[in-house]
DNA sequence: TAGATAAGTTAGCCATGTCTAACTTTGTAC
DNA sequence: GTACAAAGTTAGACATGGCTAACTTATCTA
């Protein structure tokens, strides 16, 4: 009575992992928040580019809901990381490098916020849970997701 | 040729959203991270209660790919959140707001897991992108899910 | 029951990412 | 061409979440 208690109905099974494959899910999630920030900034600095003529710190802490000065400092870090080239107090560019991975991530963005759509939800709401999901898509499911898209 | 320069065709466009809504939705992923080990830990910690008979910290660090004591720290802030209930060098268990919080994490990490593996996704790309993407999705989205995997 | 081993904690280090306060630079308006 | 407002940077604080090295406690085994 007190081990397999199920009185009501599993809905879904728990999957039962080897450790050493949970722990490397987990290093994986760990990982992707490393790169987030970069590629967030990438996204968003090619983004004003294209729509407004250049990227400035104002512009992008606002878009981020961050102070001016947290942006600088992550700018130095994309600088220093090599996505992004600039002079202090001018706008900002995108290396070749920041520029590929800007496309990388614009596009995954673009797939993901479709995906969610296409299963009925709201745009803010599919806007909103897309900026985190993203960055944990991976290749495979980010196929099945345009696979689902294109079939439909 | 500058401006406009759809060559390729579009698959998907891009969204153009009020700053302050796209603001928002970072302020949404940073919280969402916040919140982000609590939730993994509780998942653990009641998994490891119901297949293992306690939940060890030896255990925690190995599944979660941390060393010991990354854990014990972790452990102490979820004691002080009210989480977590434990003695030093003994077993943890959690509190009844943890066992709620636990089962809230557990079902919606066995839905978004139950909804990649519907799309033809592997059982281990499926288990490592849902450990990430579980703490972005929104009620709305996780009912959409729910949905598709009813009617299917 | 003593000693050895395993488990857990503490202390202290580091990187990241946020903030405020104060300062500097730039660009504009007159 | 000066002064002012806006933009940007610097300095320094703080919380989080990793780590290693060294110590303490608990458990097991002979
Ligand atoms: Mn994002
Ligand atoms: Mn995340
Ligand atoms: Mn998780
Ligand atoms: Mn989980």
């Amino acid at each position: 009575m007190t081990k397999l208690q199920s009185q009501g109905r599993e809905p879904f099974e728990a999957v039962d992992r080897a450790p050493e494959a949970q722990a490397d899910g987990f290093a994986t999630v760990r990982q992707a928040h490393e790169s987030e920030i970069a590629e967030d900034y990438v996204e968003l600095i090619a983004e004003l580019i294209e729509t407004r003529g250049e990227a400035r710190p104002v512009e992008i802490a606002e878009r981020l809901g961050v102070k001016p000065p947290t942006v600088t400092k992550n700018i130095s870090r994309l600088k220093a990381a090599g996505l992004v080239r600039r002079e202090p107090y001018r706008a900002i560019f995108l290396t070749d490098a920041g520029q590929d991975l800007a496309e990388i991530c614009r596009r995954r963005h673009r797939v993901v916020v479709a995906f969610l759509l296409s299963l009925g939800i709201d745009k803010e709401t599919a806007e909103r849970d897309a900026e985190g999901i993203e960055h944990h898509v991976s290749g495979t499911t980010l196929e099945a997701f345009e696979r689902r898209l294109n079939q439909k």
